[in-house]
DNA sequence: AGACGTTTGTGAAGGCATGCACAAAGCGAG
DNA sequence: CTCGCTTTGTGCATGCCTTCACAAACGTCT
């Protein structure tokens, strides 16, 4: 439709969260030698409608072939595109607990896209520990060594205390996105964006279904087809 | 409005997303001595408006006192209801590699309505060992210890070929709902929950936004208010 | 070349969630 | 007791997301 294939037009974002989730399923596809799938499959193996896979794509522009479906790599490679996933992101993790350490050695937090390049954490046990190439410096060096090293995203993984002033530090140094693991809910200006992953809450959220369900043992009518 | 207070009307999923939120909130504001609050402070510490909240706690009931506010520890007793969390919900963690051993010891996750009560992994370097009081076990004896336990809530933290087994064991032991932190999608029988959560996702829709405002930089209207 | 079956891309409809605006309800002052 | 101020609870409108349904487009087979 559009003459410059580089237009980006508005995404919505709930597309923009089950991007990924086809990214990752075509990957694996592309692993797996298949070179065409119809929306239909894949839209299955991820667990949408087929409609709406469509329209997500749709947003992306018109990569499809009617009456075969969408080429595997070239599906993937643009979807990545899309993410912004073709840069190499620069991250650092603040918080090297229990939680900062699993997320630095987390395999599938090192996907393509992305490069842990920073750790910090303010404990004395932990500073000058090295995970992988990086060492662990201390959260005073924030401001200094991530603006240093252009770093565009963070993630916080400390006590919900400290959340907001790693935070304000991320931010002063030029983070303009934060992925929040701590449970607190973080104050920033305009035009950086948050996105904040607690544990508890899902929890609390199974919860309420598991109560809902236990709580309603005599209606069969309830129990959902398919 | 309803003659029976233990009536429970529909609750959205976007407001039973946003109830362990306001009880986060709650708790902390009932440790601190406040006795009482407003829809407006309330959603303020939040961040959502306040009209969402109303909205939102109307969904329980009317527990709210015209021209003063909600009274803190009533407010947060019935949020608690209604997520289901006065019975202590046992829950088991499978995969204790960085992630699971973050989990079974991450405090936040130990929240007043849960406890751990069992883990498991297949790698025989960490059967046996233990974490707080619970002995990791092989993951051959998911159906039965998790079915005698009575366990509701597993949560997998496998790598993703591992998942769809364990949830299979999961499922089978009895178990209704799923915190899924593998990359994978798992297909459950009708009747089960299984939430997801996904690092790698998280981060992926950060570097969208991201890369839009950096591919944005000429266009002054482009920055929120607010 | 033409007809047929398949699959995409999308307009339109329906449903859900959010935000607005106000009446109803409580408290306190006088 | 009455008046006035404050804040809740909620009908209504708006906007977003999902789902349906179908025409347009493509490959294939005869």
């Amino acid at each position: 439709m559009s003459a410059d294939p580089t237009v980006r037009r508005e995404i919505p974002d709930a597309t923009v969260a089950r991007l990924p989730e086809y990214l990752r399923t075509l990957t694996r596809l592309a692993e797996e030698g298949v070179a065409f799938v119809s929306s239909e499959e894949l839209a299955a193996s991820v667990g949408v409608r087929s409609a709406q896979l469509r329209k997500d794509l749709s947003h992306l522009g018109s990569y499809g072939v009617r009456g075969v479906g969408y080429e595997v790599e070239t599906l993937a490679l643009e979807i990545t595109r899309a993410l912004g996933l073709t840069e190499n992101w620069p991250v650092a993790i603040v918080g090297m607990g229990n939680l900062g350490h699993a997320l630095a050695s987390y395999s599938g937090f090192v996907t393509k896209g992305f490069r842990i390049v920073a750790l910090f954490d303010d404990d004395p046990a932990h500073v000058g520990e090295r995970i992988g190439d990086v060492t662990i410096r201390p959260s005073s060096e924030i401001e200094a060594a991530a603006g240093e090293l252009g770093i565009t995203i963070g993630v916080i993984a400390t006590p919900a205390v400290a959340a907001q002033s790693v935070c304000d530090a991320l931010v002063a140094a030029g983070v303009r996105a934060i992925l929040n693991f701590a449970p607190s809910v973080l104050s920033v200006p305009p035009g950086i964006d948050v996105r904040r992953v607690d544990l508890s809450t899902e929890l609390q959220i199974l919860a309420f279904h598991a109560q809902r369900k236990s709580a309603l043992p005599a209606t069969p009518a309830a129990v959902v087809p398919q």
